[in-house]
DNA sequence: TTACTTAGTGTAAAAATAACACTTATTAAA
DNA sequence: TTTAATAAGTGTTATTTTTACACTAAGTAA
């Protein structure tokens, strides 16, 4: 029996947040404090170290809340990371040794990605960001850590989302129309519907229910 | 910015291993070590602390070989679960206080299922197993910590693959009958099928290579 | 007012899925 | 060793789902 060593290990959670901006998706993206010697903070996806009596819904929940002050959005735990050399980086290790009592120690994260109506989005200041932004999920900067290799695949569960389950309309306000939705879907699968199939398929779902304004 | 302690948490992997016999899709428990006052050790499935320099897929990989001498198996991270009281149960915490060195500690755990083909399994003794048994999935015995509801994720899972990818063949030998095959997708999508409407699904996938045998 | 862009609507062809029954071979029992 | 019972193997038709496709009406911009 091998000997086995603990607590060596420190656990993050990530929130991939996603937005639909007119004919956009966008992730948010913070701006992660500077070190000293450092001009400007990396870019990064929100997240933080999980509280120790909390759930890790409850984590992810809580980051969400911090930066947008949300509660109840949808939030769906889709990967955990833990490569043993994802926070090594230079860069990473740099900002771990300021922000964290053990900027050495191994960090693995459990991935969740969230779904926000952007006008009902404020950006707010919080503790772990210096400020955030909105971004093209085509255009996404280098982040820190592993946090490219979490978009991907944080894009990847919401296409399998949209397609599954019927997730799309948590990106749109309350009220939208169904140009809007096709929009949606043929943005985030990057494929093109036909316009009168599309709303066939749409009549079919629950939970949408047609108001007669028209335009 | 509230005070963040960190490490406070164990981080370890645990494995659903699947097999299929004939008609029962089957569930891989092991005899948890019995700690001093206890007769006989509980049910659970295989998992270990992650070492220190391993990543979440070879910590997985290794629990799987150390038990059954296999490699390169089917293995899927499915889910990470978390939460805070998962190993707080008295039979559990008199466990960890005979096993770790941090009984107390919170323990989050990132769970993988497997497939193997059963025949080509062996029974090995483990340095964390008693005895490997394999139980009807079906009749799944209580088992420690969460690992009951990890045990109902992974099947959920399992059926998930199922439909999508086509995970089928990993728990069958190389050579099997279309019978057999569809024995396999009824028993764990608990759904009948027809059997000339099979076959000619069958026939549509890559992969599979008729061999003129018959029966 | 005119031209241009976007919203809105139904039908027909093609493809995929579902329903269905008999024959042959093997195995078990009389 | 015959007989009965069980399991394997095979195509066709009907139904459902999916795809392809074009014009009208309204609103917006020139």
């Amino acid at each position: 029996m091998p000997e086995r060593l603990s607590g060596v290990l420190d656990v993050s959670v990530d929130n991939v947040i996603f937005g639909f901006d007119e004919n956009i998706l966008k992730v948010l993206v913070i701006e992660r404090k500077p070190f000293p010697d450092e001009k400007k903070g990396m870019s990064a996806i929100p997240g933080d170290l999980v509280y120790p009596k909390e759930s890790l819904d409850e984590a992810a929940a809580r980051v969400l809340k911090d930066l947008t002050s949300l509660e109840g959005l949808f939030l769906k735990q889709f990967h955990t990371f833990g490569n043993p050399n994802r926070v090594k980086d230079l860069k990473d290790q740099e900002w771990l040794t300021n922000f964290r009592i053990n900027p050495e120690r191994r960090v693995i994260t459990i991935a969740y990605y969230s779904l926000i109506k952007m006008d009902e989005y404020q950006l707010l200041p919080s503790y772990f960001a210096e400020k955030a932004e909105w971004v093209d999920v085509l255009e996404v900067p280098a982040l820190a850590f592993d946090h490219n290799e979490i978009v991907s695949k944080a894009l990847e569960s919401l296409r399998h989302g949209l397609e599954m389950e019927q997730i799309g309309f948590e990106l749109l306000p309350d009220k939208f129309t169904l140009t809007q939705l096709q929009n949606l879907y043929e943005i985030i699968l990057n494929k093109k519907f036909d316009k009168r199939n599309f709303r066939k398929n749409i009549k079919k779902m629950e939970h949408v229910i047609p108001l007669n304004e028209k335009q």
